[in-house]
DNA sequence: GCCTGTGAATCCATTCACAGCT
DNA sequence: AGCTGTGAATGGATTCACAGGC
């Protein structure tokens, strides 16, 4: 979407959105007057007005303070990842269990405190955000501290499924649903 | 699914299955009878029985051969994650281009290779999924390689958009997405 | 009686087509 | 004339409800 905007263009049609992202132009109406009248009729979407109206819809006009738990070879690929920082997803903790680890210094900057220090640091931080990247086992007892100390979301890369209350919201990742897809697909080519 | 065999029910319901994975036992059935009848009217489905006609359906039944291109923490977690391996998804040898890298043995066993040899691993080791965590910029020209090599599929961790022909199936996975939706939702709370 | 398989009914998302604004 | 916003039409997926088999 940002990159529209490097275009020399300020209007921009349903249609060449639509065209931009491989949808019909009629649905891109639909959706965006869900929200709201962005548009000119006659006219066309001002981009840098819409973007500015997407971005406070998908609440990421602001910086997001998110925490990471369990520093393996994933945690440690999620926190370096430039790619949420530049949304506006920022790591401002990084939490684990094994004394080897606890107070070693990342390459973002951040130092590793132990799991104790959840339910002071999520509410000092104000993080809002939890990621958890840790044993199976842990991943429970770890979403309940998360919450208790006043998360509103997980963030969940365990393959196990979490409860949680109302109040807080879960998104898992499971890699293999998009190998089972990739794998039913191939399967059904030959 | 593999946990209901550890019950110690043999038959199972489209009711108690469907509350289960939370869908409407309707809605079971259906997509059950969409691949064959595997209940029995007035009883219900065999765990077993039905849990091998579905890794049939899924192709999970087989071992599939995949391998990684790029190892930086993001490439190793996945090489290492040992729930893709648990679910028949192997990891059968691992290319980088960082000349530091090449000849590292990993923790899994695999001996990290040059890209080069991609074009000569790929038909060998028969790899029918390539796995991209490259940097952007590289990933474009290493899923050409992994296609013209002979691989099936693409699963791609490189936030960019990556283009193939028609007998490669590409899935692309977006950490920031459900970022997005948990954004969302914790906007739309408060 | 119980639970599957399935046509019919319902719901929801996508698309069409046009009225209304510039 | 051009393009948005939107009611109406379409189509696909979900759910209901019951006939058929255990």
């Amino acid at each position: 979407m940002e990159e529209l905007l490097e275009t020399r263009e300020i209007i921009i049609s349903s249609e060449k959105l639509g065209a931009f992202c491989g949808v019909n132009p009629a649905q891109v109406r639909k959706d965006l007057t869900f929200f709201g009248e962005f548009g000119v009729r006659g006219v066309g979407y001002n981009i840098g007005n819409l973007l500015h109206h997407i971005q406070k819809i998908l609440a990421t006009d602001k910086e997001w303070h998110l925490c990471i738990v369990g520093l393996g070879n994933l945690g440690h690929a999620l926190v370096e990842n430039d790619n949420m920082r530049k949304r506006g997803y920022n790591f401002v903790a990084a939490f684990d269990i094994d004394p080897l680890k606890i107070g070693t210094k990342l390459d973002c900057g951040l130092t590793i405190e132990p799991n104790s220090r959840i339910s002071v640091l999520v509410p000092k931080l104000k993080i809002e955000i939890g990621v958890i990247a840790t044993p199976p086992l842990m991943a429970q007892g770890v979403s309940n501290l998360l919450m208790s100390a006043g998360v509103r979301g997980i963030y969940n890369f365990v393959p196990v499924q979490v409860r949680t209350d109302a109040c807080c919201v879960v998104e898992n990742v499971d890699f293999t649903v998009k190998l089972e897809n990739l794998a039913y697909h191939i399967g059904k080519i030959n």
